[in-house]
RNA sequence: GGGCGCGUGGCGGAACUGGAAUACGCGUACGCUUCAGGAGCGUAUGGACGAAAGUCAUUGAGGGUUCGACUCCCUCCGCGCCCACCA
């Protein structure tokens, strides 16, 4: 009887205590593979998803080492964050003391994995020497002007009582609050601009060995589009405003402008008449959450201002309306509406009663519009953008949906901003030499009001001297965004107790960039965008030599509940990995999650499929220990086998190698079948453990120890496949009738097309389907079939 | 509403480039073993008809291309994810 958690312990011991899974910077005569999966928030627990992650993408670390590469595999914690701060108003808990307790869980639990981390390397993004350095990397996107403090509507969340980025809203409400929309608040924030790269995001993208899919969502959600910006000039008035648009062949067609409400100009157009209707249109609006304007989807609203434009292309007056479903954070905040070909200006103008002028034909050619009547779209959008440009009153535009990303949050529990407020030299950035700007000890961790950190309380920290001046100061109160402190720690895992810099440039170019990145869709915009900017950054400013990240990336699927629901504790379905590893083993869990489906697919768990692994594992381990008193045979006298055993070979590393783990595991099961079948020799087991070894590493160093085996089986080598055993000299012909198999027959490869048929007539089943009449076809696919056509 | 993806036995899922559909595992049934419970081992099973050899059908539904379609094309149905008035 294989006795799991014991050996798994005494192993995991060894392994630590022998440092053998500590890495080396350089090897000679191996290349470096960084491997990286996604480092967890430290909630408490690991649990099945965390596990979906780490088992088979250390797998695949482990694949890549018998492959001859020197693998860094580190892990860390993404520690600040709310959640800290929520126990500690609850339970009277300090957010770090919180986070230290779950750290100290996870780790053990972590340890339990058998994975091949480098803990050495480990990081903790709450540590003063981790925040050190992202708030050294705030100064220099401030130093590069990429950092700036603006005034503006904000997405706030009324239960975390902070700002929330735009990626941090779902559905128009708090990502960790699903019941809870977000307001629009005006607030001075800092932010990050990362429009700046907005189109070298797009464009790197190219070169990335990354989903598909995921690359998508990065190009939709920067939404790059291009059109023309068109002025159009107010009656009666200076004021000109321009509008953005992509038809700007449809501009003969625009009867009508359309104002967001929050647009700074709707005050100062609106007519005496208007005023009463437009202030309290733009009073509702604002009162509106962002969930409440989205759903007002179905009725178009708005109120008319009294003013009108003039139609810069024929001089045609068009009224200027407001409305919410014009948006002012994106474009110009005002549209030109062509009711004619844009359904949501239709259903506007529809409902009150505007004129709708149709200027493009079917055959998307214009129509009723001047000097450019007869003109295809395509190319009437060139010529009147550049009619307009010549004439002063438009030009080409670039529209992204992308926006700045704000980093402040008015919460505790995160990295200061290091900026100081001076009354005489207003907002000055903290000397280098004074990081980290620590975070002060604290009681109350209640918000403040106001939309204030509770940082605000702790008047030690407030109440500074500026930096230039030496005069009385006040420091920020707001902490960064935690998705600013994940935006770097790859880099800092090379070079993790580094004083002096962020990471060496020695250490950052031997390991960086990433080779294999592992971890959840469910960061496609987030993390993974926000750290390709930070590259980018990090790039134009010469601390890096790469401009992305992560060379490859792959998602795991989500683990579901036995039920096919997703895993929540008030179903009941929950699989706590804990118990599990008690009671099979991490191997068993391990190979079960790679064989349960395809990784990206993920997949309900099922209790009873573990079984099937821990029987095979048994099987092995019974027929093995046998072996250990045999002598060695040096080769398997059995050819079939041998060659079952190259192919298996090959697949199982390409398997691994293409996150195809389920089949893998399903060619080692289908091998030892027939190992047990056949012939077990020793040498054979022993390659057959090689093969094991990345999915069940507890277990095969085990049987490799009891083969008689001194060192350990993770730092052999990847078995080599002859490829000229990989082929069978026979094969199978199937010989169809019609496309019907009838008849296979064993048959040497080197046969020729003609044999093949004559083979294929001359036997008994065909000649009695055939029954005299003459074959219309014949179609030989060499090495698989005949098909015979009738 | 838009974009992307998916649909294969009782279940999780295989199937290379269009070439024997259901590999591998779970489950189920029977047998052996066991004081018993379980576990283990062996055999069978994959839909229909048949005692069996076998025959026919079958990859959400319908159509098409092809000697041949889970795979490619069209229509429809269902499910999932992402975005959501982006001018």
């Amino acid at each position: 009887m294989y006795n799991a958690v014991k050996i798994e312990k005494k192993w995991q011991n060894i392994w630590e205590k022998s440092g053998a899974y500590k890495v080396k910077d350089k090897i000679s005569g191996r290349d470096n593979f960084y491997h990286l999966v996604m480092f967890p928030y430290p909630s408490g627990n690991l649990h099945m998803g965390h596990w979906y992650n780490y088992a088979p993408a250390d797998v695949y670390a482990r694949l890549k080492k018998m492959q001859g590469f020197n693998v860094l595999s580190p892990i860390g914690f993404d520690a600040f964050g709310l959640p800290a701060e929520n126990a500690a108003i609850k339970n009277k808990i300090h957010p770090r003391a919180w986070t230290n307790k779950n750290i100290a869980t996870m780790k053990k639990q972590f340890k339990s994995i058998g994975a091949v981390y480098d803990w050495s390397r480990e990081i903790i993004t709450a540590d003063p020497e981790y925040y050190k350095w992202t708030q050294w990397m705030f100064l220099k996107m401030y130093e590069a002007g990429l950092a700036y403090k603006k005034k503006s509507l904000a997405n706030w969340c009324p239960e975390d009582q902070a700002v929330l980025a735009n990626e941090q809203v779902v559905n128009g409400r708090c990502w960790r609050h699903p019941d809870t929309p977000v307001i629009q608040k005006e607030v001075d924030q800092w932010m990050f601009k990362i429009t700046d790269c907005a189109d070298d995001l797009i464009k790197d993208l190219d070169g990335l060995d990354w989903p598909e899919r995921t690359k998508l969502m990065q190009k939709n959600w920067i939404g790059k589009s291009e059109g023309a910006i068109i002025q159009f000039a107010i009656h009666d008035s200076q004021f000109i405003i321009p509008v953005f648009t992509t038809r700007p062949d449809t501009l003969f067609g625009a009867t009508y402008m359309v104002l967001s409400p929050e647009h700074p100009l709707v005050e100062e157009i609106t007519t005496k008449e208007q005023k009463k209707a437009v202030r309290r249109y733009v009073a509702d609006t604002r009162l509106k959450s962002e969930l409440e304007r989205m759903s007002a989807e179905k009725e178009k609203t708005g109120v008319f201002t009294g003013a009108c434009a003039a139609n810069p292309i024929n001089g045609k007056e068009a009224p200027i309306w407001i409305s919410d479903y014009v948006l002012m954070n994106y474009g110009t905040g005002a549209i030109m509406a062509v009711p004619a070909h844009d359904e949501r200006d239709f259903e506007f103008a529809k409902k009150f009663d505007i004129p709708v002028v149709k200027v493009i034909d079917e055959k998307d050619r214009l129509i009723d519009s001047g000097e450019f009547t007869g003109m295809a779209v395509s190319e009437a959008k060139e010529k009147i953008t550049a009619w307009l440009k010549k004439k002063n009153l438009g030009d080409f535009s670039i529209q992204y949906k992308l926006r700045d990303w704000i980093i402040s949050r008015q919460r505790y529990w995160g990295a200061p901003i290091p900026i100081v407020y001076c009354d005489r030299c207003g907002a000055v950035p903290a000397p280098e030499k004074d990081l980290p700007i620590k975070l002060p000890p604290l009681k109350n961790f209640q918000p403040v009001g106001g939309g204030k950190s509770p940082l605000a309380r702790a008047a030690s920290f407030v109440n500074t001297k500026c930096p230039k001046c030496r005069g009385k100061a006040v420091r920020e109160t707001d902490t960064m965004d935690t998705f600013v402190d994940s935006s770097w720690y790859f880099l800092r895992y090379t070079d993790s107790k580094n004083k002096k810099r962020f990471a060496s440039d020695n250490k950052l170019n031997s390991w960086l960039p990433v080779d294999m990145y592992v971890g959840g869709a469910e960061h496609a915009v987030l993390h993974l965008l926000y750290a390709r900017f930070f590259v980018k950054v990090l790039k134009k400013l010469g601390y890096v030599t790469f401009n992305e990240p992560f060379k490859a990336l792959r998602h795991q699927g989500i683990i579901l509940g036995s039920d096919g629901q997703k895993m929540s504790k008030s179903r009941g379905n929950v699989a706590d990995p804990d118990d599990l590893v008690g009671k099979y083993g991490a191997d068993a869990i391990r190979m079960y999650l790679c064989f349960m489906g395809e990784y990206s697919q993920g997949g309900p768990w099922s209790p009873t499929g573990v079984l099937g692994i821990t029987r095979f594992l048994e099987r092995i381990y019974n027929k093995f220990f046998t072996l250990r008193v045999t002598t060695r045979k040096v080769a398997n006298s059995n050819k079939e086998l041998t060659k079952l055993l190259h192919r298996t070979i090959k697949k199982v590393g390409e398997d691994i190698e293409n996150f195809r783990f389920n089949t893998a595991v399903s060619a080692l099961m289908i091998l030892f079948n027939e190992m047990e079948r056949k012939d077990i020799s020793k040498n054979n087991a022993e390659t057959f453990l090689k093969l094991l070894a990345p999915f069940a590493p507890h277990f095969s160093e085990e049987l490799w120890a009891i083969l008689g085996n001194k060192k350990s089986i993770h730092l052999e080598s990847w078995p080599k496949y002859k490829s000229t055993l990989l082929e069978e000299g026979d094969y199978e012909l199937i010989i169809q009738i019609n496309g019907k198999t009838r008849d296979k027959i064993k048959v040497s490869k080197n046969m020729g097309r003609l044999e093949l048929e004559k083979l294929a007539l001359s036997r008994e089943i065909v000649k009695k389907y055939v029954d005299n009449q003459t074959a219309k076809k014949i179609i030989v696919v060499p090495n698989r079939l005949i098909n015979i056509v009738l």
